[in-house]
DNA sequence: GTCTATAGATCGATAGAC
DNA sequence: GTCTATCGATCTATAGAC
């Protein structure tokens, strides 16, 4: 019952790894990189701090580690949401209802962008892993969505793809991430609306 | 030559207080909250740790001082930039011209907003702060406008506000922030192009 | 008011036993 | 590999001299 005091097996290959990942993501998602002890992570994972040196290296390469490995898994999730198919102007209005009710309502979501951007000035480099695994490859899907359809008469597909989905995710910073709902309430459904309308505003209709 | 050593007359009122918050705003945009220190802010400042403890009370109320005297400033900045007049197409393309030129090529403005999101989990009250100050003016100028103009054919001003700013603000992030136009080059006036393009799809021509 | 000096806690990282 | 114990540095905050 009580887990083996290990001898020669060796049953736990990745285990402490894993533990020691979910327990480093727990604190720094709650507190930030330079608000997060080693201590708390050893902690958190139920390891002990030196477990997490000779896996790690150090506190910087544990972030590393942490956040490519979040990325990823954001990557896969936000790539179903970008398949699209059918009728344009269900698509747009599907494509922004997924993100904004899957990404607003997500805390983990949330917290883990609030991250990436709390840390992308002493972190350059893990702000780009998300930018190249995730806004990269949901941008070239829309993008390639517009420019496939010229009936939407769009000039500037590339530019459009910007204006969607930045407009989408700037009202998810603003009304959960800086707390603006109390302040600026809107209706998710209202931002939809006006999207869709301007997307489709050069169709032939 | 060398400062008086005082012991009378009190010449420097707020003196060491200014002195302090530009000490201290350099420490917090270098380093972020957790990442600075009191001892680093009295250096940089010039003074005692001991008289930054008296005029502000603890490392918080520093913080909390330093980014009300900030978003005063930006509001300031901003609400100047939002000032419209003339017709349609042009101050909305000004008004995008200037917030892509002014605030990306602003370091200090980029720094701040991205303390501002990195503290906005722990400090909720610093964030809405910033909503309320610089994001809501700027808003309801712009919502103000687009309302007042009805042969724009604007179904939601209030929607298409948000539109507007975000994606303009959400550019920024991604090029700036995160170190984007690294991996996602997009020329602004693509941006802006594209942005007038669509708020004007409704007018009459 | 402003300083020096320091308390008391916590930090990142490591040595050494097993 | 994993642990305990600890080092040296640094942290926030304060006491006490001037």
């Amino acid at each position: 019952m009580a887990r083996a005091k290990s001898s020669s097996v060796s049953e736990s290959a990745g285990e402490k790894v894993e533990q020691i990942l979910k327990g480093a993501m727990q604190e720094f998602l709650a507190h930030g990189y330079a608000g997060t002890s080693m201590d708390r992570v050893a902690a958190a994972a139920g390891v002990s701090k030196a477990t997490v040196y000779s896996h790690f290296g150090d506190k910087e390469g544990l972030f590393a580690a942490l956040v490519e490995g979040l990325a990823k898994k954001r990557f896969k999730i936000l790539l179903d949401i970008a398949s699209p198919a059918g009728e344009a102007k269900i698509v747009l209005r599907q494509l922004a209802e997924t993100l904004l009710n899957q990404v607003a309502e997500d805390a983990e979501h949330i917290t883990f962008m609030r991250m990436i951007i709390a840390e992308s000035g002493r972190f350059p480099n893990l702000a780009k892993i998300f930018i190249r695994h995730i806004t990269l490859p949901v941008l070239e899907k829309l993008i390639q969505y517009l420019a496939s359809h010229p009936e939407l008469n769009i000039p500037d597909p590339e530019a459009a793809a910007r204006i969607f989905l930045g407009s989408v995710v700037q009202f998810i910073i603003i009304q959960e991430i800086l707390h603006g709902k109390e302040i600026i309430p809107l209706d998710k459904e209202r931002m939809i609306d006006s999207l869709t309308h301007f997307m489709l505003s050069g169709a032939g209709k």
